[in-house]
DNA sequence: GATGTAAAGTTGACAAGGAAACTTTTCTAT
DNA sequence: ATAGAAAAGTTTCCTTGTCAACTTTACATC
């Protein structure tokens, strides 16, 4: 066999055209309400999480603290977040949902629950909890995010 | 429990998470050879393909025709691609890998093996071939490309 | 053979996110 | 006290990709 033939089997690159998959057909499913699947995600992790700092929020998304300001701005636009000042740092802020972003958070649940059930279908029931172990054990052992997978 | 609990599972936010973080670490390595990520998986589908007319190829790789014809333009202009046209439909052309472009592939594919180790390594052979496994089916199963799976 | 439709590519506008530079505020040593 | 380092956010620049509009060429039907 020659050394070509194993390109056929790079884990990150099926990786990528399932996930931009994933993110498309869901992302359509959004336009209705006007969020974006990353503010979806944003939304989705104030919700467990309460208030929290933009830089911990990043850490905890996986995301620099370049993109979570940017997001942050969108949403804050939006009305679907807001901003506390710290009183006792000046440096920092914290970010939590707005009452009409908390009111959301379970519509856009119910789309994603969807779009999950649509797209892993596909799976038997183990097959599709065994894919959701496997990623929550990349994500903790590549410390991909502090929390423990949420 | 609450409706909310429920948010941890989402599968598509932990696949979105786990390919940023692999595509991220792999654009990295792949930054002194003046290739990007996209630009290799393009390599890498011309070299398993031959030439291929852009619309083909973007249906194989899962991406739209305008993807397509910006990642062309950027691989022909750093002279790893070739466009030739089709004298029977002069609507459209095909696109190979050019010598130099079929040269930097084994490398690129050494990266790509190299990077897959390391994101993967924290998973056990057998864990890891499933998840490739689990992917490929749904690639398959939901359409996303038009070959088996490549 | 003219007209309408479909197909192949390209392009422009926009959203997304990383990297790095920068500002402001706080902490740490000396 | 004060200089220097570190931390929190923001902003700029750059790359990538989607969508939709558009151009060109081919095909179908009448």
């Amino acid at each position: 066999m020659s050394a070509v033939s194993d390109l056929a089997s790079h884990t990150g690159y099926l990786l990528r055209m399932v996930s931009n998959a994933v993110s498309q057909r869901f992302a359509r499913k959004l336009a209705g309400e006007d969020v974006t699947v990353a503010e979806w995600a944003m939304l989705r992790s104030l919700y467990g999480s309460g208030a929290i700092a933009p830089s911990a929020l990043a850490e905890k998304m996986g995301m620099t603290k370049g993109a979570i300001s940017k997001l942050a701005d969108r949403l804050h636009e939006k009305g679907l977040i807001s901003r506390t000042g710290n009183p006792e740092d000046r440096r920092g802020h914290s970010l939590s949902l707005s009452t009409a972003g908390a009111m959301k958070v379970p519509l856009l649940a119910g789309f994603a629950d969807d779009n999950d059930a649509a797209f892993f279908a596909v799976l038997s029931a183990e097959e599709h909890e065994r894919l959701r172990d496997l990623l929550r054990t990349l994500i903790v052992k590549n410390g991909l995010s502090t929390v423990p997978v949420d």
